[in-house]
DNA sequence: ATGGTCATGTAACAGGTTACATGATTAT
DNA sequence: ATAATCATGTAACCTGTTACATGACCAT
Protein backbone atom coordinates (compact mmCIF):
# COMPACT_ATOMS: atom_id res chain seq x y z
CA UNK A 1 0.00 0.00 0.00
CA UNK A 2 2.40 2.47 -1.21
CA UNK A 3 1.32 3.74 -4.40
CA UNK A 4 -1.41 5.69 -2.45
CA UNK A 5 1.19 7.41 -0.58
CA UNK A 6 2.68 8.15 -3.11
CA UNK A 7 -0.08 9.71 -5.02
CA UNK A 8 -1.16 11.66 -2.47
CA UNK A 9 1.87 13.29 -2.33
CA UNK A 10 2.06 13.93 -5.58
CA UNK A 11 -1.54 15.13 -4.97
CA UNK A 12 -0.44 17.20 -2.34
CA UNK A 13 1.91 19.25 -4.61
CA UNK A 14 -0.81 19.79 -7.36
CA UNK A 15 -4.37 18.61 -7.54
CA UNK A 16 -4.66 16.67 -10.79
CA UNK A 17 -6.65 14.23 -12.85
CA UNK A 18 -5.41 10.40 -12.80
CA UNK A 19 -3.59 11.34 -16.43
CA UNK A 20 -1.37 14.05 -14.80
CA UNK A 21 -0.51 12.17 -12.16
CA UNK A 22 0.35 9.22 -14.38
CA UNK A 23 3.17 11.46 -16.02
CA UNK A 24 4.03 13.10 -13.31
CA UNK A 25 4.70 9.62 -11.48
CA UNK A 26 6.78 8.69 -14.63
CA UNK A 27 9.05 11.99 -14.53
CA UNK A 28 9.10 12.72 -10.58
CA UNK A 29 9.26 8.79 -9.29
CA UNK A 30 10.26 7.16 -13.04
CA UNK A 31 13.61 7.23 -11.98
CA UNK A 32 13.01 4.41 -9.65
CA UNK A 33 9.63 3.58 -9.87
CA UNK A 34 6.86 2.97 -12.57
CA UNK A 35 3.19 2.95 -11.96
CA UNK A 36 0.50 2.53 -15.23
CA UNK A 37 -2.49 4.72 -15.54
CA UNK A 38 -4.95 1.55 -14.59
CA UNK A 39 -3.19 1.17 -11.81
CA UNK A 40 -3.72 5.07 -10.63
CA UNK A 41 -6.77 4.95 -11.30
CA UNK A 42 -7.63 1.77 -9.33
CA UNK A 43 -6.00 3.06 -6.16
CA UNK A 44 -7.42 6.32 -6.99
CA UNK A 45 -11.05 5.13 -6.54
CA UNK A 46 -9.93 3.23 -3.39
CA UNK A 47 -8.67 6.20 -1.87
CA UNK A 48 -12.13 8.16 -3.11
CA UNK A 49 -14.62 5.45 -1.35
CA UNK A 50 -11.82 5.92 1.66
CA UNK A 51 -12.70 9.30 2.42
CA UNK A 52 -8.96 10.25 1.84
CA UNK A 53 -9.46 12.47 -1.65
CA UNK A 54 -12.26 13.83 -3.27
CA UNK A 55 -13.20 13.89 -7.03
CA UNK A 56 -14.43 16.83 -8.61
CA UNK A 57 -15.80 16.77 -12.50
CA UNK A 58 -13.95 19.74 -13.92
CA UNK A 59 -17.03 22.11 -14.69
CA UNK A 60 -14.60 24.13 -17.57
CA UNK A 61 -14.11 20.82 -19.71
CA UNK A 62 -16.79 20.97 -22.12
CA UNK A 63 -17.72 17.05 -23.36
CA UNK A 64 -14.72 15.65 -22.29
CA UNK A 65 -14.62 14.07 -18.93
CA UNK A 66 -12.59 14.97 -16.66
CA UNK A 67 -12.25 14.70 -12.52
CA UNK A 68 -10.01 16.69 -10.53
CA UNK A 69 -8.70 14.79 -7.44
CA UNK A 70 -7.92 17.02 -4.17
CA UNK A 71 -6.28 15.31 -0.77
CA UNK A 72 -8.79 15.41 2.19
CA UNK A 73 -7.97 15.80 5.68
CA UNK A 74 -8.59 12.02 6.12
CA UNK A 75 -5.24 11.43 3.12
CA UNK A 76 -2.77 14.09 5.01
CA UNK A 77 -3.62 12.40 8.59
CA UNK A 78 -2.84 8.90 6.59
CA UNK A 79 0.12 10.20 4.74
CA UNK A 80 1.77 11.69 7.83
CA UNK A 81 1.16 8.81 9.54
CA UNK A 82 2.90 6.90 7.49
CA UNK A 83 5.54 8.57 6.62
CA UNK A 84 6.73 8.35 10.57
CA UNK A 85 6.04 4.70 10.48
CA UNK A 86 8.87 2.33 9.83
CA UNK A 87 8.82 0.80 6.26
CA UNK A 88 8.77 -2.93 6.21
CA UNK A 89 11.80 -4.61 5.14
CA UNK A 90 11.13 -5.17 1.44
CA UNK A 91 10.81 -1.45 -0.09
CA UNK A 92 11.40 0.48 2.96
CA UNK A 93 14.27 2.05 0.33
CA UNK A 94 12.11 2.77 -1.91
CA UNK A 95 9.10 4.08 0.39
CA UNK A 96 11.43 6.33 1.73
CA UNK A 97 12.19 8.30 -1.59
CA UNK A 98 8.52 9.27 -1.22
CA UNK A 99 8.54 9.77 2.65
CA UNK A 100 11.11 12.46 1.78
CA UNK A 101 8.80 13.84 -1.27
CA UNK A 102 6.33 13.91 1.43
CA UNK A 103 8.03 15.73 4.13
CA UNK A 104 8.63 18.46 1.72
CA UNK A 105 5.05 19.34 1.70
CA UNK A 106 3.83 18.28 5.48
CA UNK A 107 6.80 19.54 7.34
CA UNK A 108 8.74 17.56 9.60
CA UNK A 109 7.58 13.77 10.40
CA UNK A 110 10.37 12.23 10.99
CA UNK A 111 11.45 10.74 7.88
CA UNK A 112 15.47 11.51 8.76
CA UNK A 113 14.92 9.04 11.59
CA UNK A 114 13.50 6.30 9.04
CA UNK A 115 16.94 7.29 7.00
CA UNK A 116 19.09 7.10 9.72
CA UNK A 117 17.10 3.41 10.48
CA UNK A 118 17.64 2.07 6.68
CA UNK A 119 21.53 3.58 6.85
CA UNK A 120 21.66 1.15 9.92
CA UNK A 121 20.09 -1.93 8.44
CA UNK A 122 22.64 -1.34 4.92
CA UNK A 123 25.46 -1.02 6.97
CA UNK A 124 24.64 -4.34 8.23
CA UNK A 125 24.13 -6.19 5.42
CA UNK A 126 27.24 -4.45 3.74
CA UNK A 127 29.01 -5.95 7.38
CA UNK A 128 27.69 -9.18 6.59
CA UNK A 129 28.36 -9.62 2.72
CA UNK A 130 31.83 -8.32 2.93
CA UNK A 131 32.34 -11.32 5.55
CA UNK A 132 30.75 -13.47 3.39
CA UNK A 133 33.46 -12.44 0.62
CA UNK A 134 36.56 -12.47 2.92
CA UNK A 135 35.53 -15.92 3.99
CA UNK A 136 34.07 -17.59 0.82
CA UNK A 137 36.25 -15.53 -2.03
CA UNK A 138 39.53 -14.74 -1.15
CA UNK A 139 41.01 -17.67 -2.32
CA UNK A 140 43.99 -17.98 -5.56
CA UNK A 141 42.51 -19.28 -8.36
CA UNK A 142 38.83 -19.58 -8.50
CA UNK A 143 36.80 -21.79 -10.80
CA UNK A 144 34.49 -20.46 -13.37
CA UNK A 145 31.65 -21.05 -10.97
CA UNK A 146 33.14 -19.50 -8.00
CA UNK A 147 34.29 -16.41 -10.30
CA UNK A 148 30.19 -16.05 -11.51
CA UNK A 149 28.89 -16.81 -7.52
CA UNK A 150 31.44 -14.04 -6.75
CA UNK A 151 29.87 -11.87 -9.41
CA UNK A 152 26.59 -12.28 -7.78
CA UNK A 153 27.75 -11.20 -4.88
CA UNK A 154 29.57 -8.49 -5.53
CA UNK A 155 26.41 -6.81 -6.90
CA UNK A 156 24.99 -7.21 -4.02
CA UNK A 157 28.14 -5.25 -1.91
CA UNK A 158 28.25 -2.45 -4.84
CA UNK A 159 24.87 -2.18 -4.48
CA UNK A 160 24.73 -1.80 -0.91
CA UNK A 161 28.08 0.75 -1.34
CA UNK A 162 26.11 2.95 -3.47
CA UNK A 163 22.81 3.19 -1.43
CA UNK A 164 24.90 4.35 1.68
CA UNK A 165 27.10 6.57 -0.18
CA UNK A 166 23.73 8.21 -1.94
CA UNK A 167 22.31 8.27 2.07
CA UNK A 168 25.04 9.86 3.23
CA UNK A 169 24.85 12.66 1.02
CA UNK A 170 21.56 13.00 1.74
CA UNK A 171 21.20 12.92 5.26
CA UNK A 172 22.59 16.74 5.54
CA UNK A 173 19.46 17.90 3.76
CA UNK A 174 16.88 16.25 5.94
CA UNK A 175 18.42 17.33 9.36
CA UNK B 1 8.52 -16.31 -15.71
CA UNK B 2 11.50 -15.90 -13.95
CA UNK B 3 11.34 -17.85 -10.64
CA UNK B 4 11.08 -21.14 -13.01
CA UNK B 5 14.42 -20.29 -14.46
CA UNK B 6 15.92 -19.51 -11.27
CA UNK B 7 15.09 -22.82 -9.83
CA UNK B 8 15.42 -24.34 -13.12
CA UNK B 9 19.48 -23.27 -13.02
CA UNK B 10 19.36 -24.29 -9.17
CA UNK B 11 18.27 -27.98 -10.11
CA UNK B 12 20.85 -28.37 -12.60
CA UNK B 13 23.43 -27.59 -10.30
CA UNK B 14 22.05 -30.36 -7.78
CA UNK B 15 18.61 -31.91 -8.05
CA UNK B 16 16.95 -31.13 -4.98
CA UNK B 17 13.64 -31.47 -3.25
CA UNK B 18 11.64 -27.89 -2.33
CA UNK B 19 12.14 -27.25 1.04
CA UNK B 20 15.99 -27.68 -0.51
CA UNK B 21 15.80 -24.97 -2.97
CA UNK B 22 14.03 -22.48 -0.94
CA UNK B 23 17.01 -22.59 1.86
CA UNK B 24 19.44 -22.68 -1.41
CA UNK B 25 17.36 -19.71 -3.21
CA UNK B 26 18.13 -18.05 0.27
CA UNK B 27 22.04 -18.05 0.10
CA UNK B 28 22.81 -18.08 -3.28
CA UNK B 29 20.50 -15.00 -4.62
CA UNK B 30 19.30 -13.77 -1.48
CA UNK B 31 21.81 -10.87 -1.65
CA UNK B 32 19.08 -9.51 -4.33
CA UNK B 33 15.93 -11.77 -4.57
CA UNK B 34 13.79 -14.03 -2.48
CA UNK B 35 11.18 -16.50 -3.00
CA UNK B 36 8.90 -17.93 -0.18
CA UNK B 37 8.42 -21.93 -0.08
CA UNK B 38 5.24 -21.61 -1.41
CA UNK B 39 5.75 -20.05 -4.69
CA UNK B 40 8.66 -22.38 -4.91
CA UNK B 41 5.91 -25.12 -4.75
CA UNK B 42 3.90 -23.86 -7.10
CA UNK B 43 6.59 -23.34 -9.77
CA UNK B 44 8.13 -26.80 -8.84
CA UNK B 45 3.73 -28.17 -9.44
CA UNK B 46 4.11 -25.68 -12.73
CA UNK B 47 7.43 -27.31 -14.41
CA UNK B 48 6.34 -31.30 -13.38
CA UNK B 49 3.04 -30.27 -15.21
CA UNK B 50 4.59 -28.50 -18.39
CA UNK B 51 7.37 -31.18 -18.12
CA UNK B 52 10.33 -29.44 -17.53
CA UNK B 53 10.94 -31.08 -14.10
CA UNK B 54 10.83 -34.78 -12.80
CA UNK B 55 9.40 -35.42 -9.38
CA UNK B 56 10.47 -38.42 -7.59
CA UNK B 57 9.10 -39.30 -4.62
CA UNK B 58 12.74 -40.10 -2.30
CA UNK B 59 12.15 -43.96 -1.36
CA UNK B 60 15.23 -43.63 1.37
CA UNK B 61 12.94 -40.87 3.07
CA UNK B 62 11.09 -43.43 5.65
CA UNK B 63 7.71 -42.37 6.73
CA UNK B 64 8.66 -38.80 5.49
CA UNK B 65 7.37 -37.52 2.65
CA UNK B 66 10.28 -35.60 0.36
CA UNK B 67 10.71 -35.29 -3.05
CA UNK B 68 13.09 -34.75 -5.28
CA UNK B 69 13.31 -32.97 -8.44
CA UNK B 70 15.00 -32.99 -11.79
CA UNK B 71 15.39 -31.07 -14.73
CA UNK B 72 14.27 -32.84 -17.79
CA UNK B 73 15.65 -32.30 -21.57
CA UNK B 74 12.25 -29.63 -21.82
CA UNK B 75 13.68 -28.00 -19.11
CA UNK B 76 17.04 -27.74 -19.90
CA UNK B 77 15.73 -26.54 -23.98
CA UNK B 78 13.44 -24.13 -22.04
CA UNK B 79 16.42 -22.47 -20.36
CA UNK B 80 18.76 -22.55 -22.94
CA UNK B 81 16.27 -20.61 -24.91
CA UNK B 82 15.71 -17.93 -22.06
CA UNK B 83 19.21 -17.22 -21.49
CA UNK B 84 19.74 -16.41 -24.53
CA UNK B 85 16.40 -14.40 -25.49
CA UNK B 86 16.74 -10.35 -24.24
CA UNK B 87 15.43 -9.50 -21.45
CA UNK B 88 12.06 -7.35 -21.02
CA UNK B 89 13.42 -4.18 -19.52
CA UNK B 90 11.84 -4.33 -16.21
CA UNK B 91 13.31 -7.48 -14.56
CA UNK B 92 16.45 -7.77 -17.12
CA UNK B 93 19.16 -7.11 -14.72
CA UNK B 94 17.88 -9.62 -12.22
CA UNK B 95 17.36 -12.09 -14.93
CA UNK B 96 21.09 -11.47 -16.18
CA UNK B 97 22.44 -13.00 -12.62
CA UNK B 98 20.09 -15.95 -13.18
CA UNK B 99 21.37 -16.20 -16.55
CA UNK B 100 25.20 -16.03 -16.19
CA UNK B 101 24.97 -18.56 -13.45
CA UNK B 102 22.88 -20.79 -16.07
CA UNK B 103 25.59 -20.50 -18.57
CA UNK B 104 27.63 -22.03 -15.76
CA UNK B 105 26.09 -25.02 -15.88
CA UNK B 106 25.12 -24.73 -19.60
CA UNK B 107 27.49 -23.57 -21.08
CA UNK B 108 27.74 -20.73 -23.04
CA UNK B 109 24.44 -19.11 -24.74
CA UNK B 110 24.84 -15.52 -25.08
CA UNK B 111 24.69 -14.18 -21.55
CA UNK B 112 27.44 -11.96 -22.87
CA UNK B 113 25.59 -10.20 -25.50
CA UNK B 114 22.78 -9.37 -23.07
CA UNK B 115 25.50 -8.33 -20.41
CA UNK B 116 26.57 -5.72 -23.16
CA UNK B 117 23.08 -4.81 -24.56
CA UNK B 118 22.49 -4.08 -20.90
CA UNK B 119 25.24 -1.84 -20.34
CA UNK B 120 24.43 -0.06 -23.51
CA UNK B 121 20.96 0.73 -22.33
CA UNK B 122 22.13 1.65 -18.51
CA UNK B 123 24.81 4.04 -20.14
CA UNK B 124 22.01 6.00 -22.10
CA UNK B 125 19.54 6.20 -18.95
CA UNK B 126 22.70 7.72 -16.70
CA UNK B 127 23.46 10.09 -19.84
CA UNK B 128 19.33 11.20 -19.69
CA UNK B 129 19.72 11.59 -15.93
CA UNK B 130 22.98 13.72 -16.19
CA UNK B 131 21.21 15.84 -18.41
CA UNK B 132 18.47 16.38 -16.26
CA UNK B 133 20.89 16.98 -13.16
CA UNK B 134 22.36 19.79 -15.25
CA UNK B 135 19.59 21.04 -16.91
CA UNK B 136 17.22 21.70 -13.40
CA UNK B 137 19.57 21.20 -10.37
CA UNK B 138 22.65 23.40 -11.16
CA UNK B 139 21.29 26.35 -9.87
CA UNK B 140 22.91 28.20 -7.36
CA UNK B 141 20.73 28.48 -3.63
CA UNK B 142 17.74 25.48 -4.51
CA UNK B 143 14.54 25.30 -2.33
CA UNK B 144 14.16 22.32 0.16
CA UNK B 145 11.68 21.08 -2.04
CA UNK B 146 14.13 21.50 -5.18
CA UNK B 147 17.19 19.63 -2.71
CA UNK B 148 14.92 16.61 -2.31
CA UNK B 149 13.60 16.34 -5.88
CA UNK B 150 17.55 16.44 -6.68
CA UNK B 151 18.11 13.64 -4.12
CA UNK B 152 15.61 11.25 -5.43
CA UNK B 153 17.52 11.98 -9.17
CA UNK B 154 20.97 11.79 -7.40
CA UNK B 155 19.39 8.02 -6.74
CA UNK B 156 18.37 6.99 -10.19
CA UNK B 157 22.48 8.18 -10.94
CA UNK B 158 24.09 6.73 -8.20
CA UNK B 159 22.27 3.32 -8.71
CA UNK B 160 23.21 3.65 -12.26
CA UNK B 161 27.08 4.71 -11.86
CA UNK B 162 27.01 1.16 -9.75
CA UNK B 163 25.31 -0.95 -11.91
CA UNK B 164 28.01 0.65 -14.65
CA UNK B 165 30.82 -0.75 -12.69
CA UNK B 166 29.92 -3.90 -11.38
CA UNK B 167 29.10 -4.76 -14.84
CA UNK B 168 32.16 -3.56 -16.12
CA UNK B 169 34.23 -6.04 -13.66
CA UNK B 170 31.89 -8.56 -14.36
CA UNK B 171 32.09 -8.37 -18.56
CA UNK B 172 35.46 -9.90 -18.53
CA UNK B 173 34.37 -12.75 -16.36
CA UNK B 174 31.83 -13.79 -19.28
CA UNK B 175 34.08 -13.18 -22.37
C1' DA C 1 7.68 -33.65 26.51
C1' DT C 2 9.23 -29.67 24.13
C1' DG C 3 11.13 -27.16 20.56
C1' DG C 4 13.71 -26.97 16.34
C1' DT C 5 14.37 -28.48 11.77
C1' DC C 6 12.81 -31.06 7.68
C1' DA C 7 9.12 -31.24 4.49
C1' DT C 8 4.88 -30.15 1.84
C1' DG C 9 1.10 -28.05 0.88
C1' DT C 10 -3.93 -24.94 0.49
C1' DA C 11 -6.46 -20.58 0.42
C1' DA C 12 -7.29 -15.81 0.38
C1' DC C 13 -5.86 -11.62 -0.92
C1' DA C 14 -3.08 -7.60 -2.60
C1' DG C 15 -0.45 -5.63 -6.23
C1' DG C 16 1.10 -5.37 -10.94
C1' DT C 17 0.67 -6.42 -16.05
C1' DT C 18 -1.66 -6.97 -20.34
C1' DA C 19 -5.46 -6.62 -23.24
C1' DC C 20 -9.49 -4.42 -24.47
C1' DA C 21 -12.50 -0.43 -24.96
C1' DT C 22 -14.31 4.27 -25.62
C1' DG C 23 -14.51 9.01 -26.89
C1' DA C 24 -13.22 14.17 -27.06
C1' DT C 25 -9.81 17.59 -28.47
C1' DT C 26 -5.93 19.41 -30.99
C1' DA C 27 -2.40 19.81 -34.33
C1' DT C 28 -0.84 18.78 -39.18
C1' DA D 1 -8.91 13.34 -42.87
C1' DT D 2 -5.69 11.49 -39.75
C1' DA D 3 -2.75 10.92 -36.02
C1' DA D 4 -1.40 12.27 -31.57
C1' DT D 5 -2.67 13.51 -27.17
C1' DC D 6 -5.97 13.96 -23.39
C1' DA D 7 -8.85 11.29 -20.50
C1' DT D 8 -11.06 7.33 -18.13
C1' DG D 9 -12.10 3.09 -17.34
C1' DT D 10 -13.14 -2.73 -17.17
C1' DA D 11 -11.58 -7.49 -17.04
C1' DA D 12 -8.54 -11.26 -16.96
C1' DC D 13 -4.63 -12.89 -15.36
C1' DC D 14 -0.18 -13.61 -13.03
C1' DT D 15 2.86 -12.96 -9.13
C1' DG D 16 3.92 -12.33 -4.46
C1' DT D 17 2.51 -12.19 0.44
C1' DT D 18 0.22 -13.73 4.53
C1' DA D 19 -2.23 -16.92 7.11
C1' DC D 20 -3.34 -21.46 8.03
C1' DA D 21 -2.39 -26.44 8.34
C1' DT D 22 -0.14 -30.92 8.83
C1' DG D 23 3.17 -34.26 10.23
C1' DA D 24 7.81 -36.82 10.73
C1' DC D 25 12.31 -36.77 12.79
C1' DC D 26 15.85 -35.39 16.15
C1' DA D 27 18.20 -33.42 19.99
C1' DT D 28 17.86 -31.97 24.96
Amino acid sequence: MSIQHALLTSLLEKPSTGYELANRFDHSMGYFWHASHQQIYRELGRMAEAGWVLAEDDPNAGNRRKKTYQVLAAGRQELSRWVAEPGSSNNADQALLIKLRAEAVLGPLGASRELQRLIELHRQRLQLYRDIERRDFSHADPSQAQRLQHAVLRRGIVTEESWLAWAEETLPLVQ
